[in-house]
RNA sequence: CAGGCUGUAGUGUAACGGUAACACGCACCGUUCGGGUCGGUGAGACUCCGGGUUCAAAUCCCGGCAGCCUGACCA
């Protein structure tokens, strides 16, 4: 994408309101953009790092076996009369009327909307275990959204729901969930650590929240830097760890997901049976795993920028390497190197953002592509062509590198 | 929702109660070209909305609305 045509410019400065360091970042490289309070525009820039980190987690989850749906975000008052959650749940839940006075409910989560649907085609233990995944909407009436996009009215979640024969089954996928969800923090570069939590509203046994650890955090965890262990609901009060003896850090922490075991709370009132290998009738018994993608989004940007902007992990960045031509007003032979590595690494299908601005001197540009973020920053210009080459920089490195021309390309693959 | 803070151009900031200024950004001209070059010209604001006090309100008062922060809940 050439940076001369894409939508939106970054800002010299953040908008005076904006205190948490995401929020700062993420406007100022105009990645998002705010409607009203908890309610915020993805920019391209953003939106390409909000899709890069679905299809990232849609393939993990696929090595478990998840099948994709998507529910719709209106719901029918019923459903969620039939669970009681009509009322157990208070301003938080969205109701609006339709035009014939009817109750509807924006999607908050979609517990009962699945249990609605998946009552319809389970009919036999040879179906369980059955996973369902989904990227969908969820809409709740905060009393307070904050911090960007740490905590909005409306954000996206990957909320999975599953469905087992027997506890003991729900437990199995449950532990892959856990250590599906463990893998995909470390795949971004986030340091999450799973803690024994309540289950709340959802309502069922046991459930875990990944809590990753951050000034910015809304939650007090006992954690320890060793090992990594983190004190649950239980053992919040301990003041070593007890798994290598270290001192526990009492820390602020990110919620970043939340898996519970659900057991029967939404099958028996959508009568979810199936029949067992004995031809008895059973409830299936229901976990359900989600994580919140935008807070995601904050949560690495949080943890992962220096003084200058944002450092994206891989699989987040919006772009893998930004070009930077500095053929200043009349560099030909600059601009025509450029456009030819830009065309060549598109061509390889290598996702390329090539400030090609003939209207920005070089420190804009090296300042843009550092608050932007990308992990490789490409720049061409007199000096690197006198030496038949390109300077490579990674956003993470201090130093830079040069590389020959007729390597360029090969070493970005 | 309770408590607090704040609303001035796209962004950041000014303006004694005297009729809105500066920087960045944007447009144009020239200049410069490896870390936000320099100079010039120009466009851009019913000072959040509604009342009140006053000869006079961005400024003081009241009421709304909006945003942010602290709490509880959550992804």
């Amino acid at each position: 994408m050439r940076q001369s045509q894409l939508f939106t410019k970054t800002l010299r400065e953040a908008p005076a309101d904006a205190v948490a360091v995401s929020h700062m970042l993420l406007i100022r490289g105009g990645f998002i953009s705010q409607l009203s309070s908890g309610i915020y525009s993805f920019l391209p820039l953003g939106f390409r790092v909000l899709k890069n980190i679905e299809n990232y987690i849609r393939k993990e989850l696929e090595k478990i076996g998840v099948f994709e749906v998507s529910m719709p975000i209106l719901h029918p008052a019923e459903v969620w009369q039939k669970t009681g959650r009509w009322h157990e749940i208070g301003e938080e839940l969205w109701k609006i009327k339709g035009r014939q006075g009817e109750d509807l409910v924006l999607s908050m989560t979609h517990e009962e909307v699945i249990a609605e649907m998946a009552s319809n085609f389970i009919s036999t233990y040879r179906e369980l275990p059955l996973v369902l995944n989904q990227f969908q909407i969820k809409f709740r009436d905060e009393e307070r959204p904050r911090g960007g996009l740490l905590r909005l009215k409306e954000f996206i979640m990957q909320d999975a729901y599953s469905f087992d024969k027997s506890e003991k089954d729900l437990d199995e996928t449950y532990h892959k969930f856990y250590e599906a969800y463990l893998k995909i923090f470390k795949g971004l570069d986030l340091n999450a650590v799973p803690v024994k939590a309540l289950s709340g509203i959802m309502g069922g046994a046991e459930s875990h929240e990944f809590m990753l650890p951050a000034k910015i955090g809304e939650d007090k965890i006992s954690f320890c830097e060793k090992c990594g262990y983190a004190a649950n609901i239980e053992t919040i009060n301990e003041k070593t760890c007890s798994k290598c003896g270290s001192l526990l850090q009492q820390q602020r922490a990110i919620e970043l997901g939340h898996i519970f075991k659900l057991g029967v709370k939404y099958s028996e009132p959508f009568n979810i049976y199936f029949e067992d290998e004995d031809g008895l009738k059973k409830l299936a018994v229901m976990g359900s795993y989600g994580i919140g993608l935008d807070r995601l989004i904050a949560a690495i940007v949080e943890v992962h920028s220096d003084e200058k902007g944002i450092i994206w992990p891989l699989v987040a960045a919006p772009f893998k390497i930004h070009l930077v031509e500095l053929s200043g007003k009349g560099n030909l032979e600059v601009k025509n190197e450029s456009e030819k590595i830009y065309r060549d690494l598109t061509a390889k299908g290598v996702e390329v953002l090539y400030d090609d601005r003939s209207d920005k001197t070089a420190g804009e540009k090296f300042a843009d592509a550092d608050l932007i973020g990308c992990p490789v920053r490409v720049v061409v210009s007199n000096k690197t062509l006198d030496r038949q080459s390109v300077e490579v920089k990674k956003r993470n490195e201090k130093e830079a590198e040069l590389v020959p021309l007729d390597k360029v390309v090969a070493s970005m693959i």
